[in-house]
DNA sequence: ATAATACTCTACTAATATTGTCAAGTATTT
DNA sequence: AAATACTTGACAATATTAGTAGAGTATTAT
């Protein structure tokens, strides 16, 4: 239960390869299918909507390929993957327009929004920069375990919040 | 993205209203199903799922009908989830079987399976007392916030523990 | 006994979403 | 102008989910 489409972890495979060389020269898109082992033509649509959500930029001609739009600690694992599988939404009722009218509906439905949010937060406050630190995971938990905050602007959404309050803390 | 399988909210929604009549006489598949605008079939699927799972008990004849088989302060929401629809896989590196062969793949899975253990936690963290409290998650956020934890089993997998260590808090 | 109530089991189908391919085209640089 | 690389949109294959159907088994009240 609860998987990631391959899309999304594609997406933020091919985001780490081009987050690797940055700054630097474009990566093709050749190379980042070549390391993955995914198809080039799937690994367009993939670039291609990442780019119209302004994470990424596009060089045309030889020796073109792809950049990255920021720096990698402003780029948040939860924004790759929200740009490729839209927002998370465990559930319908998470959806603004659709009612609980259920009695218990309020109970489950604060369940499910309590953990959206916890998931949301945690995806926000990861960046590339993380990945790319490669002790990122381990060190950020330390970090956080003790309260000391990682650069870049996804500290708003650290995982300090999660239990503050319902209905706030998330993305 | 990440959608929960509809049968396991209406699992969780079946165990609740279970629970609310616990404990008591045996709550009838036809009473459920008709609280939750859930067919009969379906439902007698995924109540014959938990019941194997030893989450229920089931009573023949008239009058029968399902009944916990433990405290709803020793029945978490993960384990209802687990029941009905398998582990949390968020990737198919996190099954056992299959290698991260990738250059980068030990830092993607990492954070994979950060997040894995962190809503494992949340889930196992959650049980049907405190969906029956109702003020259950409000409150528990608040007790967790302060160091207090809330009684059952499930304090074993706090949320404390997500970010203590990697490949050691989830369930 | 037997009828009513309620749970048990398995197979099957319909809907939906994911995953990925294909082909033709457009832009840029050497 | 040729090579390289990105762009776009349609489409097909596959897998999963969601839900139905129907026949059967067990239990209890009368």
């Amino acid at each position: 239960m609860l998987k990631l489409s391959t899309k999304g972890q594609y997406g933020v495979r091919a985001m780490f390869e081009i987050a690797r060389r940055h700054p630097g020269e474009p990566v093709a898109i050749k190379e980042i299918a070549a390391r993955q082992d995914v198809s080039v033509a799937y690994l367009e649509q993939i670039l291609n909507t990442l780019r119209k959500s302004g994470l990424i930029a596009s060089v045309r001609g030889p020796g073109g390929g792809y950049l990255l739009s920021r720096q990698p600690e402003e780029i948040s694992i939860g924004e790759i993957l929200r740009s490729l599988d839209g927002p998370i939404a465990l559930t319908a009722c998470q959806d603004p327009m659709e009612g609980c009218v259920r009695a218990d509906g309020c109970v489950t439905s604060l369940l499910w929004k309590a953990l959206g949010e916890k998931i949301e937060g945690f995806l926000d406050a990861m960046t590339l920069r993380d990945l790319l630190t490669g002790n990122s995971i381990k060190q950020k938990q330390k970090d956080l375990y003790g309260h000391k905050y990682a650069s870049g602007e996804a500290q708003k959404a650290g995982q300090q919040m999660f239990f503050e309050k319902t209905g706030k803390a998330g993305a």
